[in-house]
DNA sequence: TGTACATCAGTGAACGCGCGTTCACTGATGTAC
DNA sequence: TGTACATCAGTGAACGCGCGTTCACTGATGTAC
């Protein structure tokens, strides 16, 4: 361990780690720390004093930056889908004018997505938010991230891999079995005896192999 | 309204609803009221105070026949699985060798439960069941539903709707389809514009046909 | 049929807890002049 | 450059609440004899 004591005169512990009053960046910071709980406590252990005692703040700091906690948790969710709309779009990027490709990446980022964070997944897709109109970042990410799918299914379809039908039903059929999949196993429906056979990549891969006319291959 | 004064004096209705300190039939009351709760005030509004009241019991009485809260949850999952496998016992009777209609049946008997009673719906696949172990009816209801969805499967395999393929990894996949269509609907994920032009029972009928190698009428 | 007694399924008081939220306040910051 | 002041983003005490759970208890029931 680095021994600090010949610095500790000019740069104190204590000043190197020093609570300025003023954060400077707790509104971020609080969500970050609520994803952090998330993680290492489940959406049990989610509260407001618990996420600013986290942060290095009194309980009542996070009021200057969210109107309540259900407001917290829909910026939570507002970064959740913004951490699956960066994955999207550079998918879209790497693999341009490859819509099968941009298909089955995008749904195993999903199911990354979820496996790597299974609480900040259901808080993400949870419907916080009843009164949407309440929070007016996290619609317009959703429908972004909705919008990229759509636009994935119309040039699947484009490329005969799918029917050419209407693509807000093909989209939305998609969404739905990637998001049943990641859901069903988050929440350890599948059962132990499935699943030793078959990851779950395997098994996400299976489901988009049922519904395209093509053969979507394990190596992509 | 009849009258019931006259035989009021022989059956007073303080001894028509007399309570009797005993129950005779609590812990199944319990689990119904908890169902009522949940489709009343929503999951949040979930304790075994709350059900112990509306159960017109003290608050300690649950505990007679649940060793904790968990324990109550499990037995309302247990029911909400066990409401399932009636109605899917049902439909696999009428339809008997008729495996594309008890898929297609089933499935939305699925979409319908989980639109009549969303948190419920909710409940029964949270997996509250982390330690499995402890919760055997609930396991073993679990089970009996995915057997009846193996069956339907290999059924519908046998008559070349599905490719001859691994029964339960298409068991798998059809239930994820349709489980994650039912959750994005219940969790308010489905744009009202999609919504509008699309009833909830012909998205789930575009991505069964989606999956299969058959047209499913809509008149099914 | 009557009685003694074990067992069962309730009661109600109590415990301790963490929570969301409000409020009067204060320290820090930025800006106008 | 210095000063006055408005604004911002924190603090810490306090409120009231419902919760899960335990415990000593008691009323009702069923059973052995």
């Amino acid at each position: 361990m680095l021994n600090l004591s010949k610095y500790a005169v000019l740069y104190p512990v204590k000043n190197m780690k020093q609570k300025k009053y003023h954060h400077g960046n707790l509104k971020n910071t609080l969500i970050q720390v609520g994803i952090k709980i998330l993680a290492e406590e489940g959406i049990g252990a989610l509260s407001l004093r618990k996420v600013a005692k986290n942060a290095g703040v009194s309980h009542a700091a996070p009021y200057a930056h969210f109107k309540d906690k259900r407001a917290l948790i829909a910026a939570m969710a507002t970064e959740g889908h913004t951490r699956i709309y960066e994955k999207n779009s550079e998918i879209i990027e790497v693999f341009a004018d490859m819509p099968l490709q941009q298909l089955v990446k995008t749904a195993c980022a999903y199911l990354d997505f979820g496996m790597d964070n299974p609480d900040l997944f259901r808080i993400t897709f949870s419907g916080v938010v009843e009164r949407e109109r309440d929070y007016p970042a996290l619609v317009e990410i959703t429908q972004k991230n909705f919008e990229i799918l759509r636009e994935i299914a119309l040039r699947c379809q484009a490329e005969g891999i799918f029917d050419a039908d209407d693509a807000d039903l093909l989209a939305v059929s998609l969404w739905g079995t990637v998001h049943g999949l990641v859901s069903l196993i988050l929440q350890g429906q599948i059962s132990g005896e499935v699943l030793a056979h078959n990851s779950p990549r395997k098994l996400l891969l299976f489901s988009l192999n049922q519904m395209t006319r093509v053969e979507v291959g394990a190596g992509l």
